[in-house]
DNA sequence: GCTATATTTGCGAACGGTTCTCAAAATCAT
DNA sequence: ATGATTTTGAGAACCGTTCGCAAATATAGC
C-alpha cells in the first residue's frame, strides 16, 4: 500500500512557506528551523520542498546565483511581480500576454505553448 | 596600462557562439573546442563567456537544471522565443509588455523597473 | 628582430548548492 | 503493541563554477 505520512518536519516546512510571501531558499528555511530547534535536516528541507512543488502547492524559481527558491503559490496560471527591496511577491494575472502570444504564431509561425514572465521593481510600500 | 589582448582562445570561443543561434553551455563549447583540438581550458571558456556578457555581446540564461547557457545577442531590449525541439532562439520585440507594465503601476502601485520574459514552443520549421 | 611588462592561460584545488545512500527513527494499520 | 512501510538525519558524492598561481602569451618599446 502506498501511503503518505503526515510528519512534523513536513508540517513545519509547509508552515514556514505558508507565512512568507517571498521566495525562500532551502538554506533560509533550514536556518529558521534551526533557530526553532526543530531538529530538521537540510536533506528533508530539500525533499519536502520538491514534494510541495510536485503537489502544486508551491512554485520554484532560480535566483540570480542559480539557487533554487520556493514560494507557496496557487497552481492557476499567473505571473509574479517581485520587489527588489523587500522581496515581496505579488500575483499578476496573465491577460495581455496571451494576446501577444497569439500574434507570435500569426506573424512568425512560432507555435507557442508556454512562457515565463517575471516583473521586477518596487512594491507599493517600498515606494 | 590596461590593455586587452586578442588571443586565439577568445577568437575561437566567440566564433562558436557567433555561428550558433541557440543557447550553449560552457561544457558544450568546451566539447567543441576539444574536438577541434584547440587546447583551450574550461576555465578560459568560463572566463571568456563572462567577458562577452559584460561587453554586451552575449546574454546568458539558466536552463532548467540551473546550468548557465550563453547566446550571442544584441544588447537592445527584446525577448526570446525558444524552440523546445531544436533549441533555436528567435528575437521577439517587447511592445505589448511595456503597455501591460504601465497598468501594473496604475492599478497596484507597483513601480516596475524591469522584467524577464521567455516564450517556449515550436519554431516554424519544427512545426 | 629582441626585451620588458602586463595580460591571459591551464591546471588543479576549492567551493557551494543539490542529490544520493542507507541505517535508524517515525508513522500508521491491525 | 507489532510489523510493514515511509520518512528521516548524517554525511558522502556529485557537478557546475570559481579561484590561485606559476607558466605561457600578447603587446609596447627599443
Ligand atoms: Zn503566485
Ligand atoms: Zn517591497
Ligand atoms: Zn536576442
Ligand atoms: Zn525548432
Amino acid at each position: 500500500m502506498r501511503h503518505e505520512y503526515a510528519t512534523k518536519p513536513r508540517e513545519q516546512i509547509a508552515a514556514i512557506l505558508a507565512t512568507e510571501r517571498r521566495y525562500l531558499s532551502a538554506a533560509e528555511i533550514f536556518e529558521r528551523l534551526e533557530k526553532a530547534e526543530a531538529g530538521v535536516s537540510l536533506s528533508t528541507v530539500y525533499r519536502t520542498l520538491e514534494r510541495l512543488r510536485e503537489k502544486g502547492v508551491a512554485t520554484s524559481r532560480l535566483d540570480e546565483r542559480g539557487e533554487a527558491t520556493y514560494l507557496a503559490c496557487e497552481p492557476s496560471h499567473h505571473h509574479h511581480a517581485i520587489c527588489r527591496v523587500c522581496g515581496g511577491v505579488e500575483d499578476v494575472p496573465c491577460e495581455a500576454i496571451e494576446r501577444f502570444a497569439r500574434s507570435l504564431h500569426d506573424e512568425r509561425g512560432f507555435m507557442l505553448d508556454g512562457h515565463t514572465i517575471e516583473f521586477f521593481g518596487r512594491c507599493k510600500s517600498c515606494g
